[in-house]
DNA sequence: GACCAGGCACATC
DNA sequence: GATGTGCATGGT
């Protein structure tokens, strides 16, 4: 798929001192505190962020509880399962063949690195765990801070379409930059917190879905009152 | 039928 | 390092 900059982006001005946590607090009063990830268990994200690679949710849920009617969301039961016959249970998420195999890369890890246990994966530090996930094939910067944010419940932000789309429209930071300069500003204004992160990134993505999306029609949106 | 959706790897320049 | 391309379903 093409780029989703099909759209002209302002020039950014300055970030003001707090301006970020003003942000997350008109986000917060506008939608409430979203409850994130939707996912019942480390697993179950892990395996949701993975499905979720451009890819609209709804069809992850699908796949999601595909899964579980075939009681196949475990990590035990990815191990054990071909990788066609897991294509064929994630199909509706798109992709299939490909997630497929990136389910197995993330299980082949798992396993190799922790033993299957998941609980051992997430106590390890954030910054070298970061490095290995992002060493498995077909794990990228936001799959890696998405499981390291919602599975292992690591203060690290993460830069999706929205949180680039929503933030160079309101000129706070050029959409071209990269993801770690993103990562970076957005952990630089805002206090190391996982609570904070973790409902930051799910009010991005409830008024990127209302007010953001690809085509420029921004709507009632409350950041606009406020910036 | 066209466009879009909570990316990533790989080839090429 | 920037840019282009393949991967694929399902909703609007």
């Amino acid at each position: 798929m093409k780029s989703s900059k099909s759209f002209f982006y302002p020039k950014s001005r300055k970030l003001r001192p707090n301006e970020l946590p003003k942000v997350y607090r008109t986000l917060r009063q506008a939608f409430g505190h979203q409850h994130w990830w939707p996912g019942e268990t480390p697993f179950e994200v892990i395996v949701g962020a993975i499905l979720t690679q451009n890819t609209a949710w709804t069809n992850v849920e699908k796949a999601i509880m595909n899964l579980k009617k075939n009681e196949m969301l475990t990590p035990e039961a990815f191990r054990k399962i071909s990788e066609p016959a897991l294509a064929r249970l994630i199909r509706s998420a798109g992709y299939f063949n490909i997630k497929a195999s990136r389910l197995k890369h993330f299980i082949r890890f798992l396993y190799s690195e922790y033993e299957g246990d998941l609980d051992s994966l997430c106590v390890e530090k954030g910054d070298p765990l970061r490095q290995k996930l992002l060493a498995v094939k077909g794990i990228g910067p936001e799959t890696a801070d998405s499981i390291l944010l919602y599975a292992a419940q690591k203060p690290f932000f993460v830069i999706d379409a929205y949180t680039k789309r929503i933030f160079a429209r309101h000129r706070l930071f050029p959409y071209e930059r990269s993801y770690e300069s993103w990562r970076h500003l957005l952990q630089d204004a805002l206090p190391h917190k996982v609570s904070l992160y973790n409902d930051f990134h799910a009010q991005i993505v409830a008024v990127g879905k209302r007010f953001c999306r690809t085509k420029p029609d921004c709507g009632n949106c409350p950041l606009n009152r406020y910036l």
